[in-house]
RNA sequence: GCUGUAGUAGCUCAGUGGUAGAGCGCGUCAUUGGUAAUGACGAGGUCGGGAGUUCAAUCCUCCCCUACAGCACCA
C-alpha cells in the first residue's frame, strides 16, 4: 500500500498508509484528540474525519474549539436534524436545500399546509430527541442516476432536479443522520449527539421562492440560529434584543421624528423634531458639496413619459413608477406624465442647455432631488425602503480622462463626509457587468478598467462584486458597518456612457468637434430617509449632539425657578443651541424620564441654589451623575457641540 | 408582487356572537419637589374598510387596504 506524508500545523509531517482517514489520523495523534476531534481541513478543503486521505497533504485536525468550522459543523449538522425531524413529524414534506448562513441556517421545505409558530417549538423538541439518540452520521459515494432513481422513488422531486443541476457527471455524496437521508456536500459531525442541543434556536418561518425564482413555486423556510455553546447562543439573542430596541421605527415614534400613515404608503410625515435632524443634514450636505465643486440644481418633479422614453427608463420601469396623468376634462392637451424616480435625465437636460466646451468639464451638477418610485409592497420598511425619498444625488459630465481624478475626488469626499457623521471606516465594493446590459464589450471592457483603476489610484482596498453592476455601467458601492455591526450600503458611484448618448449630451473639444462625455453618478448618502434611518439604529436615538433635534431642555425643579429657566433658555439660543424649557408643575424626577426617554442629550436641571449661583445642574443623557456650572461656561461648550464637525475651527 | 402573521383609545396590549377594558399618555385639581414615573378625578373608541351569515358581528365567512417577518425587487 502507497505511503503518503501529512503535514500537520506546527510542521510536522507524519507517515501514513494512502486511503487514512482523518480521524484515525487524530486518533493516531493522541487519544484526547480523537475523542475531541470533529473535522479536518485538508488542503484547504473542510472534510468529515471520515473521509479518507490518498495523497500527501497539510491537514489541520478541528476540535470544537475551533470556532468556525465548529459553526458550519453544528449549523450544518443541524439543518439535516431539522428536515429529519420535520419529515418525522409531516411525513408528506418534501425537502429542497438547507444551507448554513451568518448566525444559523434555514430549510426550505414543501407541504400544503402551513407551518405555525406553535410548530417550531415541536420541530425543537423533535430536534432534541434526535441529538439525544446520538444517531451515527453515515456517508457514501453513489453515481448520479442511482441518487436520481432514489429520489424518484422516494417522491422528492426537487432533489432530482437539484442533481440534474450539478454539471459533470461526479459522483454524489449522501449522508445518514440516523435512517433519514440527504443529499449533501457535507462535511458533517459523525453523530447527532456532538450537536450540543442547548446552543440553537429555531426563529422564524418564511416564504421563500424554490431557487430564488419568482416564478417558482413558493416554499415554506424554517430559519434556526446555532452556536458551539449556550452562552453565544444567549449573546446572540440579546443582540437581537438590543437591535429591536434601535429600530428606527420605535425610536421615530419615542423621539417624535415622523409617523408614516396608511394613506400615503412609504412616505414619511416628518414631524418638527425630524424634519429637525433633516435639515441639519441637509444644510451640512450642501457646505459640504458646494467645497466639493459642486453646482447646486433643482428639476422638475413631474415628467412627461417622452423623456422617460429617451432615457430607456420607461421601457425597463414603467411599472416601477407612479404614472400621472391629467384628468381629460382638464388638460388641454392629453401627456402622460411620470413622478421623476430619479434625477439623472433632467440634469442632463439641465447640461444639454447651451453649447458645452471641453473648457467646462468637469462639470459637477449636484441636487437634493425628491424621487417617487413605486416600490412593490413587500419592499417597503420604516424610512428606510419608501416610495418618495431624496437623494443626496450629483452627476459629473467629464470626459474619460477625467474619471479617474474624479473618483479619487469622490472617495476623499465621501469618506470626510462620513467621518463627519461618525463612521471611520467603510468598505468599497467594485461591481461589474451585470448580465442583462446595454453597450458593447468593448465599451464595458474600456469603462471597467477606467473606474478599477481609478479605485487603485485612490489607495483604497476594495472587494470584486462579479456582476452586479448597473445595466449602463459598472460601479462602486459603498458599506458603512454600524455599531452592532450591521452593514449599510449607503454610497454610491458609478460611471455611465449611456445616457449621455441616449440623450444626446455632447461638449465641443478641444478640436473643435462634437464629444459625448461620460456621466458620473454619485451620492454619498443615499438618501435622506434612509440615512438617517440608519443613523437613528446606528446611534440607538443618541444622535450626536450638532443634529440632536432638542439639544437641551432647561427644566425647573420649583416655579421660583420659571424666570431663570427663560434667562438660561434665552443665552443658550444666543449661542445657536437648541434649548427649551419645560416649566410644567412635575418633579424633576419625571422631567429627567421623560427627557432621558425622548434622548434629549443635555438637561439643565434649576432649582433655588442655582438662580442664586447663576449656575446649572448638567446631566448628560446615560450619564446618572450632574454637575453644577456656571451657566456661561456651560453655555459655550454647548455652543461649540452644537456647531456641525464642518464648521468647527 | 409572493408566502405567512397581524390590525381594539395617541402608545403598549387584554377581551367577548348580545355594540368594550387596563397601564402609560392627555385634561382638571391638589401638591413646589433636587436628577429615569406624586396623588385624585375626568375626557377619549362607528374594535382597519366593505360585503355576507345571524334575531344580533369587534368576534364567524369572503374581498380589499395597511403593517410586520422572510423571499423576490432596489434605475
Amino acid at each position: 500500500m502507497a505511503q503518503i506524508s501529512l503535514t500537520l500545523p506546527d510542521g510536522n509531517a507524519r507517515q501514513y498508509n494512502a486511503g487514512i482517514t482523518a480521524g484515525e489520523v487524530a486518533a493516531d495523534i493522541s487519544k484526547s484528540l480523537g475523542k475531541k476531534a470533529i473535522s479536518a481541513t485538508v488542503n484547504g478543503a473542510h472534510v468529515d474525519l471520515a473521509w479518507p486521505i490518498e495523497e500527501d497533504a497539510d491537514i489541520a485536525i478541528h476540535t470544537m474549539a475551533d470556532e468556525e468550522q465548529a459553526n458550519e459543523l453544528v449549523r450544518h449538522d443541524l439543518a439535516h436534524i431539522m428536515a429529519r425531524a420535520v419529515q418525522e413529524i409531516w411525513p408528506d414534506t418534501k425537502v429542497t436545500i438547507g444551507p448554513v448562513i451568518k448566525d444559523g441556517w434555514y430549510y426550505d421545505f414543501d407541504r400544503t399546509e402551513s407551518f405555525t409558530p406553535e410548530d417550531l417549538a415541536t420541530i425543537e423538541k423533535k430536534m432534541k430527541e434526535i441529538i439525544n439518540k446520538r444517531d451515527e452520521v453515515r456517508t457514501e459515494v453513489w453515481d448520479r442516476a442511482r441518487a436520481i432513481k432514489h429520489y424518484q422513488d422516494n417522491d422528492e422531486p426537487y432533489k432530482v432536479e437539484l442533481i440534474e443541476a450539478i454539471p459533470g457527471d461526479e459522483p454524489l455524496r449522501m449522508y445518514w443522520h440516523g435512517d433519514w437521508q440527504d443529499l449533501c456536500r457535507g462535511p458533517h459531525l459523525q453523530h447527532t449527539g456532538q450537536v450540543p442541543g442547548d446552543a440553537f434556536k429555531l426563529m422564524s418561518i418564511a416564504g421563500a421562492y424554490w431557487r430564488g425564482d419568482s416564478d417558482r413555486a413558493m416554499l415554506q423556510r424554517i430559519y434556526g440560529v446555532a452556536f458551539t455553546g449556550k452562552e453565544k447562543l444567549k449573546a446572540h439573542l440579546n443582540m437581537l434584543e438590543e437591535a429591536a430596541k434601535r429600530d428606527h421605527r420605535k425610536l421615530g415614534r419615542e423621539m417624535d421624528l415622523f409617523h408614516m400613515q396608511e394613506e400615503a404608503p412609504g412616505q414619511v410625515f416628518w414631524h418638527p423634531n425630524g424634519w429637525t435632524v433633516y435639515t441639519e443634514l441637509q444644510d451640512y450636505m450642501r457646505r459640504k458639496q458646494r467645497a466639493a465643486g459642486y453646482v447646486e440644481v433643482n428639476t422638475p418633479q413631474v415628467v412627461d413619459r417622452k423623456l422617460w422614453e429617451a432615457s430607456g427608463h420607461w421601457d425597463k420601469y414603467q411599472e416601477h413608477m407612479f404614472i400621472v396623468e391629467v384628468d381629460e376634462d382638464h388638460a388641454r392637451e392629453k401627456a402622460v406624465n411620470a413622478l421623476k424616480p430619479m434625477n439623472c435625465p433632467c440634469h442632463v437636460q439641465i447640461f444639454n442647455q447651451g453649447m458645452k466646451s471641453y473648457r467646462d468639464l468637469p462639470l459637477r451638477m449636484a441636487e437634493f432631488g425628491s424621487c417617487n418610485r413605486y416600490e412593490p409592497s413587500g419592499a417597503l420598511h420604516g424610512i428606510m425602503r419608501v416610495r418618495g425619498f431624496t437623494q443626496d444625488d450629483g452627476h459629473i459630465f467629464c470626459r474619460e480622462d477625467q474619471i479617474e481624478a474624479e473618483c479619487a475626488a469622490f472617495i476623499d469626499y465621501l469618506a470626510s463626509v462620513y467621518k463627519d457623521l461618525g463612521f471611520e471606516k467603510f468598505e468599497i465594493m467594485f461591481a461589474t457587468r451585470p448580465e442583462k446590459r446595454v453597450g458593447t464589450e468593448e465599451s464595458w471592457d474600456h469603462v471597467e478598467n477606467a473606474l478599477e483603476n481609478a479605485i487603485r489610484a485612490a489607495g483604497h482596498p476594495y472587494t470584486l462584486d462579479a456582476g452586479e453592476g448597473a445595466f449602463y455601467g459598472p460601479k462602486l458601492d459603498f458599506k458603512l458597518t454600524d455599531a452592532i455591526g450591521r452593514e449599510w450600503q449607503c454610497g454610491t458611484f458609478q460611471v455611465d456612457p449611456n445616457l449621455p448618448e441616449r440623450l444626446g449630451a455632447s461638449y465641443i473639444g478641444e478640436d473643435g468637434s462634437k464629444h459625448r462625455p461620460y456621466m458620473l453618478h454619485r451620492a454619498c448618502l443615499g438618501s435622506f430617509e434612509r440615512f438617517i434611518g440608519m443613523l437613528i439604529e446606528n446611534s440607538a436615538g443618541k444622535l450626536p449632539f450638532w443634529l440632536a433635534p432638542r439639544q437641551v431642555v432647561v427644566a425647573s425643579i420649583t416655579s421660583e425657578a420659571d424666570e431663570y429657566v427663560l434667562e438660561v433658555v434665552e443665552t443658550l439660543k444666543a449661542e445657536g443651541v437648541r434649548a427649551e424649557a419645560d416649566m410644567r408643575n412635575e418633579k424633576i424626577n419625571y422631567k429627567v424620564r421623560e427627557h432621558s426617554v425622548g434622548k434629549v442629550p443635555v438637561i439643565l436641571a434649576v432649582g433655588g441654589r442655582e438662580v442664586e449661583e447663576k449656575t446649572v445642574s448638567v446631566r448628560r443623557l446615560g450619564q446618572k451623575q450632574t454637575s453644577v456650572q456656571a451657566l456661561s461656561a456651560v453655555a459655550q461648550e454647548l455652543a461649540v457641540e452644537a456647531t456641525p464637525p464642518d464648521l468647527r475651527a
